[in-house]
DNA sequence: AATGAATGAGAGTTCATTCAT
DNA sequence: AATGAATGAACTCTCATTCAT
């Protein structure tokens, strides 16, 4: 059955849990991952207020408990802090994007949920998405890598679901794959172009519309224009989310 | 006269013209105009190649005709040149776009020229579109306006291109704004998303692809899905352009 | 009786059981000594590799059993540690020379025997040699000054020797201190030129042109030019040693 | 004539002009080098008193005129800063060489009058050349074999005599290299073992002595032991050095 | 006795910018 | 108008050493 197809991958692909490979020299795991959620905390609130590149080793030390040398033995180098920032977006973004449910019977619902989702995500974290679009040039290719991957698993994300939708027939044949893409991309315009989205209307309304838009491209049987929004369910808490730069 | 309004909007907005508003203690303008130049030419390779953070004034100035200090007449910081270089750059891209040849008589061919158009641009300017995409936020408020400006009037380009559809009645009553928005977003990603594009065809057939699902959110008759693309008439070369990172 | 003499000094200033002075908390000596031991032979070859100034505590303690604290516990300084290495490593040469078993019938064999044992012991030691003479003046006054007594003492030697074949009336009547300072010098050649002695021969011929150069400056009856060289007691094993950087 | 071939090696082997190959971002060669020399003399006094390692870019500069950034615009490196000191050293000593007037008719002559010179230099320039034994491995690898060269020149000096004295039938057949080389070596002493040699006597005895030993193992006819010795010509001012650590 | 973790101080180097000519 | 040279401030990172347990 493809909707149980749908699910399954996505529980696979989504998964949040991966462990950071940023060696340490610190041997107890829990004290590593306390100081390193206070430096990511630390570091993403700088990097998105002046940029990776405008923000000093010792602008993150100095709103941290602990001293550079001791900063050094959690990371190894600059990068990896943005690497830490970049994962840890990332896997929160899964995260949420995981805990979303989906409907197994409808590819159709399944595909409304699960982009409305994603923009409630996109739209939380459209700062920090914003940071990894400038500065993932910079991370070293390994890390960098690992932060593609992410993305193209949520593309992934979506392409199953239409892809599911294709073969039980309620979607037309287009390449599923570039059909993700534009889903993952247009959710990702909240954060791009927040202002312009913005001077346009709520997020809901944003949704709405980019909904039927995708599926009068993707529907065999296209909806009456003008219909009722299909969309109903509200994932997390829809509280009429304002879109602020 | 819609078309007429069209053709109108485009030479307003998109005025390729605009003198740089960055001070200078030099008197001769030609010569302002001359260093700028090179010094544009310059700068843009290497903020491309490396990144405006990771290029130092040195690094410029090295392959420059003239001096640092000389470099401190014609602009007055680091981030005036990132200004003159993104100015330069938004200056391209509409120039370029002012010269498609619309189809006054048709929103709907327009529209297909158009964004088949700005997809080449785009394709063609894509490492430095990444670059605004990326340091944008690293301009003083005054130039950044400006650049956020230049981005405006193409989503208006477009808004006007489709507002005047909808008032000739081949177009659904959309929020033309955010069509707009939408149809220079997917084109984005060509910069955005270079390697997931690639990964899934050549330039012509992602034109086709988008211009199709466009067309599926817009037409107020919509095309028998899989039918013979609308599109015909190639605008600039159309060698299929290899979409290459 | 001379040879007694020379046997007697030799065994009074080359004893190489010397105990370290460096300070410890530690109480039980067969721990500080195996600890020691330890730091001793991981520090010294570290010192060769890289210089003392270019090994860090962090880098010795990596390749210890024991961690940077404990380190701290056997030795109160980095300098101390220089010390334990530069005393090892006299106490090595002094123990390896007072091995070498001379003729107390004659000087002249004596002094043959010594000066061809001391060129294999300092071609053996070379690069710890080498080390000595870069850092001994970062020690600390005291530790260095044990250092020199421990060099004051192969000089003497060799001085002693002298001093019995001038009173034996087989050397003529030379300042023994100063022959003996070059005796022990040439040979120290071997590590401070390793390069240009090795271009010039092996080992063997080193030792034999410096015996010859050195019994032509000290011989009451010269031997003739170009005889038989008088060395044939091979002490060690005389492998044809290479002399190699 | 061999003598003339002595002469003649010398000038060319020991030419003190050499200009240093260090780059530099200076344009005027006059403030190079006035900057330079002044860097040259602060660096060798400090690399004296406390080493290479233990001096700072910051305490050479704080002793300089100019500030860290320009200090920078005439090295490129803390290496280059040890580099400079060396090879002023290196042209200083092959200076003086290369002013020693020897004897083209004696290869005798030139040989005593050649080592009394060179230790001569040696006793003026011991600091620094015990700071080239301590340091020169430090060196990144061509300034290292520009020291090894300068080195090498002048073991050929004393070679190129010897070879001649043979030549000319003077000298016993010793190969002239190494015997060069004990010679070079035998100054260097003065040096590295200030402290012994000044406890035997002053730069004059030494150097008496030492002729004394080595013309023991040159000379066809040896003088006979205990006669005047050899040397008369005092070359440089004869202030009866003082030896002192 | 042993160790994991921490730290102040400082290392070498480079930066954007400006002076003096 | 142009430029060679200079500079204060800041950069990332590492060090020898010492707590707290």
């Amino acid at each position: 059955m493809p909707a149980k197809a749908v699910s399954r991958t996505k529980l696979q692909t989504l998964d949040p849990g991966r462990v950071s490979s940023i060696p340490t020299t610190i041997k107890n795991p829990e004290r590593v991952a306390h100081r390193r959620t206070e430096l990511i905390d630390v570091a993403t609130k700088m990097f998105l207020e002046r940029g990776f590149h405008n923000t000093s080793i010792r602008d993150i030390v100095r709103a941290c408990t602990f001293n550079v040398a001791s900063l050094y033995m959690y990371v190894s180098s600059k990068e990896d802090i943005l690497y830490l920032v970049a994962q840890d977006l990332m896997n929160n973004i899964a995260q949420k994007l995981s805990e979303t449910v989906l409907d197994p019977e409808s590819p159709e619902r399944s595909l409304e949920i699960g982009f409305a989702s994603y923009c409630q995500i996109v739209n939380r974290f459209r700062r920090p998405i914003r940071l990894l679009y400038r500065e993932v040039g910079f991370l070293p290719p390994e890390p960098r890598s690992a932060v593609v991957a992410t993305v193209s698993s949520v593309i992934s994300y979506f392409e199953t679901i239409i892809a599911g939708g294709i073969e039980a027939g309620v979607f037309r044949k287009v390449p599923a794959r570039l059909a993700g893409l534009d889903v993952m991309f247009i959710a990702h315009m909240i954060a791009l172009h927040t202002r312009e989205v913005r001077a346009i209307g709520d997020l809901d309304a944003y949704i709405n519309y980019q909904i039927g838009s995708i599926f009068a491209g993707l529907l065999v049987t296209p909806k009456k224009p003008g219909s009722a929004p299909v969309r109903q369910a509200k994932v997390f808490r829809s509280r009429k989310a304002k879109v602020v730069g």
